[in-house]
DNA sequence: TCAATATTTCAAGAATTGTTGTATCATCCG
DNA sequence: CGGATGATACAACAATTCTTGAAATATTGA
C-alpha cells in the first residue's frame, strides 16, 4: 500500500453514493451484484452509476466480471485491510514507547475481523 | 459509527493534504503537534492548514488542546478502529456462510494491530 | 502597554467532482 | 437478421471543494 493507492480509496468512499454501493457489495459478499441490481436497491440512475462503479473499481474496491451483457461487482474486502495496516502500521512500529495512548486500537482485532477469524 | 460519520471520515481523509496531516500525527503519536510543526513539516500555507485542520478535527479524526497560543493536535486513532468495525460488520455478521472468499480480512488482526497489541 | 507571534475567519476566485441526457457498444432472444 | 436490453462513453452544466490573501483574535514577552 503506498500513499496514491491510500488516497485513492479514500476519494472513492468519500461519496454517499459510492460508500452506499460499497456497502452494499460487502453486505451481499462473494457472490456480488450485477450493476442492474445495484442500481435498483439505491436508486442510481444507470450513468450515475456507472460513474461511480468506475471510481470504485479502479481504486480497486470493487471486482468486475462481464456475465453475458451483464457486469457483477464484488468487494474486495483484502484491500480495505491493507489501508489500515497501512495507517496503523507507522504509528507502533515507529517509536512503540509513544503509542501508550493508543493501544485501544488492538480492540480492531476482535470488533472487525473476529467474526471472520472464527469462521477461518 | 453511523453512516454520516463514516462518511465524513472518508471525505476527511480524501485530501492529500489532510491524509498527509493525519498519518504524520498517527506517526507522532500522543504527543501530537502543534499547527505551526505542522505547517513546517508538510510546507503548506497557515491559512490552508488551518482549513484542513478544521475538517480532520470536525471528523473526529484528530482532537485539538489549546496550549497558550498555539493549538496542539493530535491524532484520534480509536475512530480509526471504530470505521473498520463499520464497514466490515454487516459482511460476516449477517450472512456468514456468504464469507468464504473475504476470509483473509482475519489478517488484518496481525498486519494492523499485532505490535498495538502487543504492548498491552 | 505595545509589538510580535500563532492561529483562525472570511471572502473571492480557481479547480475539481458530481449529475444528467444523448449516443454508442455489445449481448441476448425472437 | 433485427429489435430489445444492460451497461458504458462522452459532453455540458451544476455543485462542491480547495487555495489564497487580507483582516481579526488571542496570547506572549519586552
Amino acid at each position: 500500500m503506498d500513499k496514491p493507492t491510500a488516497l485513492s480509496i479514500f476519494e472513492s468512499l468519500s461519496s454517499a453514493t459510492r460508500l452506499d454501493v460499497y456497502r452494499l457489495l460487502v453486505k451481499t459478499g462473494p457472490e456480488g451484484l450485477v450493476a442492474g441490481e445495484i442500481g435498483a436497491a439505491l436508486e442510481v440512475p444507470p450513468t450515475n452509476l456507472s460513474f461511480h462503479l468506475k471510481a470504485l473499481a479502479h481504486a480497486g474496491l470493487v471486482s468486475v466480471a462481464q456475465e453475458g451483457r451483464f457486469q457483477r461487482y464484488r468487494a474486495n474486502m483484502p484491500l480495505m485491510v491493507d489501508l489500515i495496516a497501512y495507517l496503523t502500521a507507522e504509528c507502533c512500529a515507529g517509536h512503540p514507547e509513544q503509542c501508550a495512548g493508543v493501544t485501544e486500537a488492538g480492540a480492531c482485532v476482535d470488533a472487525a475481523c473476529g467474526s471472520a477469524r472464527a469462521m477461518q
